[in-house]
DNA sequence: CGTCAAATATGATGATCATCATGTTTCGAG
DNA sequence: CTCGAAACATGATGATCATCATATTTGACG
């Protein structure tokens, strides 16, 4: 019986923790730090306009760890959605049903400080375009959306509960449709209408 | 004089109809072509996802030729976005005020048809978040969305006029951020859901 | 304190791609 | 009927990129 628990303690060592003879609180931070600089790059310029060792550069390492850290680019990918979409998703967390927080969130979306930092900004506005083929990606990608939705349903402030998932969806629809047009747009006073006008349509 | 008459013919000539030995009215066609078969892979797999090669098939040439029509890459994607555009100026042209063609435009451009067919559909829903840098792609693009938006207030039905503007931002707003989460997701129902909901918030 | 697997760096490799080079075909103008 | 420039085809070229190969470094474990 000792002895059993001892492989299977051996073996589960191997498996979960996985040995890491760098030190172990370094590399997860590293892994972080190319998750988050990917995910930021990734809604900068979108996920092909992207490679894999400028992403590491921005890390401050070379090309070449890449494939110890994740088996494919498109891993990364979903990885970096993931990341995106957990801020976007406490951010509406916060909000906490208050009328006044609510508005306050809508103009920080649709302001000009949101369109001009898309790599700190919403990744289903930032990436929902790039998403094209059946992948992990889209997956993922699909997940989060509900979950925002289902999120804006329990911390928007709404006139009526029965109506909510509706008006989240439309309002979802409206502010990323608004912050894509605002940025595709070369025209500074046109960019700002498209953001004020879509403000005012909502609640 | 007459001498001077007859070298600006010539030069006119070479400028303008700039000689064809093929005839002329197949390589105007074929040129056509390029741009409708661009048009349309562009609008499937965003620029970046086609290759001028694979355009070039599309249209039954081989790649060689393509220097022979543009003059580069960016500038067959600044046409195709023209040519995109005019079918989507078109369209919300024919609605001519009538309620209910502009419900029945709204129908369509929320269906599920479009949806499933981005190589014919909304050209800004489908190339918007690929305009990134500053180019002429960006100008034509930018042109034509405002070209959009006027059309949409002379020709669709408003309630009031003096909105007008602001109500054909919103709702280009909401249809292109919907029809583009509805196609980046992978769930069929709630896909609809995203469709439906939005439908239902216009007009 | 020596071992060894994971982490790292440097440097292939093979694919894809925009663009260019070169030779061939076409047909209206002279 | 010949000539030549534009349109075409085939086939470079050089760049970029994801991924792999190899050798070196690291430090927790025995």
């Amino acid at each position: 019986m000792l002895v059993m628990q001892q492989w299977i303690k051996v073996h589960l060592r191997k498996l979960e923790v996985a040995f890491m003879r760098y030190p172990a609180a370094e590399t997860a931070e590293k892994h972080k730090n190319i998750i988050r600089e990917a995910s930021r790059l990734f809604r900068e310029r979108g996920f092909s306009g992207v490679s894999v060792a400028e992403i590491m550069q921005a890390t401050g390492l070379t090309h070449g760890p890449f494939y110890n850290h994740f088996p494919s680019k498109e891993d990364l990918m979903a990885k970096s959605l993931e990341h995106g979409m957990q801020g976007t998703l406490a951010g509406i967390e916060q909000v906490g049903n208050s009328a006044k927080k609510t508005a306050e969130y809508l103009d920080r979306y649709l302001s000009t400080g949101h369109r001009d930092a898309p790599g700190t900004g919403c990744t289903m506005a930032a990436l929902a375009a790039d998403i094209r083929q059946q992948s992990e990606v889209r997956r993922t990608f699909t997940a989060h959306v509900k979950a925002a939705i289902e999120k804006m349903v329990s911390s928007f402030f709404w006139r009526s509960k029965r109506s909510a998932r509706g008006d989240s969806i439309r309002v979802l629809s409206t502010t990323v449709g608004a912050l894509i047009l605002a940025r595709a747009v070369d025209d500074e006073a046109f960019s700002k209408e498209i953001l004020r006008e879509a403000r005012r349509g909502l609640a």
